[in-house]
DNA sequence: GTGGTCTAGACCACT
DNA sequence: GTGGTCTAGACCACT
């Protein structure tokens, strides 16, 4: 799986680490007990600071995302040890997105269609759960 | 409508406003065309910098969302004037909620259920759209 | 209230000065919404890097224990909005002292007492709660 | 007795290696006197690496709770042999633990009532001490 | 040969 | 003038 840096956006660079490997464990692209690149490697593959990558993963560890281990690296988690479930941050985040389709005048069916189809999508992958 | 400023948290304050002015226009709290308080009013309510409080008006200005004159000072606009429809931004954010969801192991159903039932919630207010 | 960093243990030093400030929270040498130092000062005080410290208080304030602000710098939050309660990692913790008492040969009796002397100690402080 | 091994958590294995015993022997699972698995033979079983399990011995024969020779292997010792009674490490870790409690909301009594509880099920195994 | 921690120095967003 | 982020470079504990 290859991760995508945008060095010019005003998304932090280990936020968007963060972000993308999320994603990769969502879509199947990276399944539960596999190895992740090291600090290092991936620092060196993103041309960034190793800090930079060791922040992105004290994130994912922090929520149960991801292991790691002095002498295998680091290693996505099954998902039974995340944090589990719907939380405030969703909620508010969620309400943050219909909010802003609704004030732009675009139609509760239409919001609704799209998100389900991006639903599908990423649930239709290789992924951990039906 | 008041405005509620979390001091703590990582949101930036301008972007807190610009939120929730947002939200207030998805809910019908705000109406087309109703004014909005000046800069210097706004910052005296929350207690911000006048600064702030114009970085959010800049902000939703860019966006179409208000027009500011220096008779009448900021001013929601029309849905028609605002731009318009999903974007890429939308999809993008939308992307990294479902997969955070899938991530933690939520079925898709759960998940969207419960964004329709946020979406209920918000467009069945005194809204804007159908 | 005066932090001592011992720079020869083994306990990281961002460490040391997030369980200091904890304990000055509960002794009730830091009152609550009481103003700590920024990060460039305790970092100085300390003769630390600003990296640090800045680790320290983004513990701190992961935990619930103080709020950030580029205005106001840090300040220690109520306790209504810490993390509530005894968890796993107290008890865990708990049980390897009550442990290592009796492998030593503590009667049950002493390291109760001793925990209790400690206990009415701390509490009785100008402290938080009763 | 069976050592469980947390390959993802902060605990260093030599760590958790060295506390497991010591509750083993502080619960009674260990007798004193004890065999121990020889360093090969639970580095074996655990798989980790022999210079793990050695540091842990290490320890613990360090705080005088096991005996190491070559034609027994590692054996554990009486409690008169070891560092005996509370010492000032104890104290330490007991008070950031009730500062953490204290500092998080929890009442004194609940706190020594959770210890309380702790303790009379750990005294009460086939222990060594009364 | 890994991740964890730390330093010194820098620029930027936000206030 | 604050905290947030990032870099380049380093040493250390652990494996």
């Amino acid at each position: 799986m290859r991760l995508e840096i945008d060095l010019a956006g005003d998304v932090p660079i280990y936020r968007q680490i963060r972000d993308q490997i999320v994603r990769g464990a969502a879509s199947g692209a990276i399944a539960p007990g596999e190895q992740l690149p090291t600090v290092r490697q991936l620092a060196a593959d993103l041309g960034v600071n190793p800090m930079t990558v060791n922040k992105a993963y004290a994130l994912l560890k922090a929520e149960g995302m991801i292991a790691m281990n002095r002498r295998r690296g680091a290693q996505l988690c099954d998902i039974t040890s995340r944090r589990s479930g719907l939380d405030d941050s969703s909620d508010s985040r969620a309400l943050q997105l219909i909010a802003e389709a609704r004030a732009k005048g675009v139609p509760k069916q239409e919001l609704l269609t799209r998100i389900t189809l991006l639903a599908d999508d990423l649930y239709n992958g290789e992924g951990e759960t039906k």
